[in-house]
This record gives structure tokens, sequence and C-alpha cells, in this order.
DNA sequence: GCTCTTAGGTGGTCTGACCACACAATTCCC
DNA sequence: GGGAATTGTGTGGTCAGACCACCTAAGAGC
């Protein structure tokens, strides 16, 4: 027993070390990352575990390889993520009915953020829900939208979200603790 | 030119073949898949491929795998994919605010669902937040709630719920088309 | 100048070889 | 016989080398 701890897998190494190659090197969207065999080298990581990682890396949307060319970092527009966990998790895609509840419900939130932000008497403002998905100021709540609207398409869907804000607004929460 | 589509390439099949797979043997949460020179075989897919296809779905958080046991079908309760995504998209972690907002987005969303279906007057239940996003009985919001909750913390924060309820209640929507 | 060829680099894939590990069957010793 | 040690087999983890298909740009030829 040497007591050492089992080392993280090269496969999850060669991501760590990609992500913050890419932040020290302050590449952007659309720049070029170094070539599969140069990551090898360059990490000492054989070839086949460095392109592990890039395969995941490119099956979550964060870069797009180009045979011939070589690997770029790719804007946050995840087209992958959202159908293949929808295969997995539903036995096939997710109800559309569904997502278009998400998709409201992601969208009445914002509203609300804004609301809370501007204080009483909230009208929903008439700019686009880009727009105002940008106003709430909250990256995480746009990028899961975007990944939402865009399987969703992104028709307004305006009656859907009415009808779950007036459910809301029937809500009576109970105070208790 | 010889008009012949490029075939998707064998690490794309290969997840869609295990995913075919996992299907067709009504495979379960905590399942063994085949081993991975058994995929290779079965798929007539070399080793390396399958082996991309397979750390994929390990960082999605769809599969897990043990040395020397073998690859197993997991839960979906995704650790990875929120902080991986965050690391890239935002610098570092998503802010707390935010993923704190976001789920009470959710939640909120969850109890206008709920109210949406047994009509005006809802109040809140006194259940558990796992039991009410159930009886939402929405998959995908049920799914995104726990990546959020798993990374927020599953306290229940019924203060910034309450906070963004009451900004809703606020919001007098236009209706203009 | 322009086109065509060629050379080099890149990702895509396969194969074979090890290693580290876990489990079960087997053997061995008492 | 029963328990412990050994071995065998299967698994994932990793590497190196070899091709292939493809793209680009530099060079050759006109």
């Amino acid at each position: 027993m040497t007591g050492s701890t089992r080392p993280p897998s090269k496969f999850l190494a060669a991501i760590a070390q990609i992500q913050e190659m890419i932040k020290t090197d302050r590449l952007q969207s659309g720049d070029k990352i170094p070539s599969e065999r140069e990551l090898s080298d360059r990490l000492s990581i054989g070839r086949s575990s460095v392109r592990e990682a890039l395969r995941a890396l490119e099956l979550l949307g964060l870069i797009e390889t180009r045979r011939g060319e070589g690997t770029y970092l790719r804007d946050f527009n995840n087209h992958q993520l959202v159908p293949l966990i929808g295969a997995f998790i539903f036995d096939g895609d997710p109800s559309k009915e569904d997502v278009r509840d998400v998709k409201a419900i992601l969208e009445l939130g914002c509203l609300a953020i804004l609301s809370r932000k501007s204080g009483a008497d909230f009208t929903r403002p008439e700019s686009s829900f880009e727009q105002q998905i940008e106003a709430a100021d909250n990256k995480l709540l746009r990028n899961i939208w975007k990944i939402i609207a865009d399987y969703a398409g992104s028709e307004p869907d305006n009656e859907r979200l009415k009808e779950l804000l007036a459910a809301a607004k029937q809500i009576q929460y109970l105070k208790h603790q």
C-alpha cells in the first residue's frame, strides 16, 4: 500500500488541462486550439486520451473539429445537449408540451427578475426575449433558455407564458416554519 | 464528386448505437452495459471509437465506469455537467446568486403548472419539492431542476421563491398583436 | 499571371500491446 | 472440511504506431 491516491484519469486530466490552456491563452470562440498531436506532446498524454477528452468536449458542444483543418473553440449554442440527454432520460424525445412549458417557465422567471429589479407594477416590455434575457443579467438563465429555445423553436408562444403567469398569480404562498 | 454524403463519424455512430442498445434491451439505471471490447465487436467499430463514445457519455454523467468491473448505466444526477459547462461559459463558476435564482424560477414554474392543473386559488402544498416536481409531471423540468438543485444545494430557499412569486404577481402582461 | 500538382499537417480510425484492478474459481494448507 | 492464499480471466486505462481522408498552401509548369 503506497497510500498514494489514485491520480485522476488521463482523460479527465486532459479536459482540465485543455480548459486551463484555453483560459491561460485567452482563447476566444472561433480560435483554433492546438492539434491533437501537439496536445499529446505538450501534456505528455497519449493521443488516444487526448482524443477522448476532445470528443467529450465536442459532444458538449464546446469545441468543433474540422477534419484536415483543426479543432476550434465554439460559441455556446449547444445543439447536441438537449436532444442527447432527452434521448436518454425520456424514451425518445421529450414531450413538446413539456419543452414549451419549461421554456415559458424560464421566460416567466426572466420577467420576474426584471420586475424585481425595476420595482412594482412591472409591465412586460416590448423588446424581444433575447434582449429581456440579457437584461435579466443571469448567464445561467440565459444559457439554459438558449438551449431550450433552440430545441423548442423560438416562436414567442405568448399564450403559454400568459397562462403560466395567470396561474402564478393564483398561488397563495404559505408561510410556515 | 461522388455525391455520397459523408457518413457520420464512428464516434457519433457508436453513441447512437449504444443508446439504441440501451433502449432495445430496456436497460435501467445501475444495469451493466457490454464491455468495451464486446461493443467494439458487436458494432464493428474499433475499441478506440467506442471508448471515445463512452468517455463522452461518462462526462455527460449518463454512464459510470468502474475499472476492473465494467460500465454501468447511471441515474440522472448529473454532477459533471453544470460545473463543466459553467467553467467554460463563465470564467469559473456561475454566480451563486444566479444559480439560486434559476432554481427558484424553476420552482415557481413548477407551482404555476400545479396551479394551472388544479384550477384557481392554488395554495402552495406542504409536500417537499421533490414531490411537487414529480406532481408537475414534466420530466424535462424535473431533470433541469435536479441539476440545478444539486449544484445549489437543496436547502429550500423559500425567501427567494416568495420574492420571485411576488415579482411575478406585479407583471402586467401586454396583449398586442 | 494562372492553373495544376505536390507535400505537409490535421482529424478519423483501427490494431495490438501492455498495465491496474476486481472478482471468482481454484488450489493449498491446516 | 474449512478457511486462506493463489491464480485466472475479464474489465477498464493507456499508449504507440500505422493507415486513411481531407484540407491548405507552397511550389512547379504553362
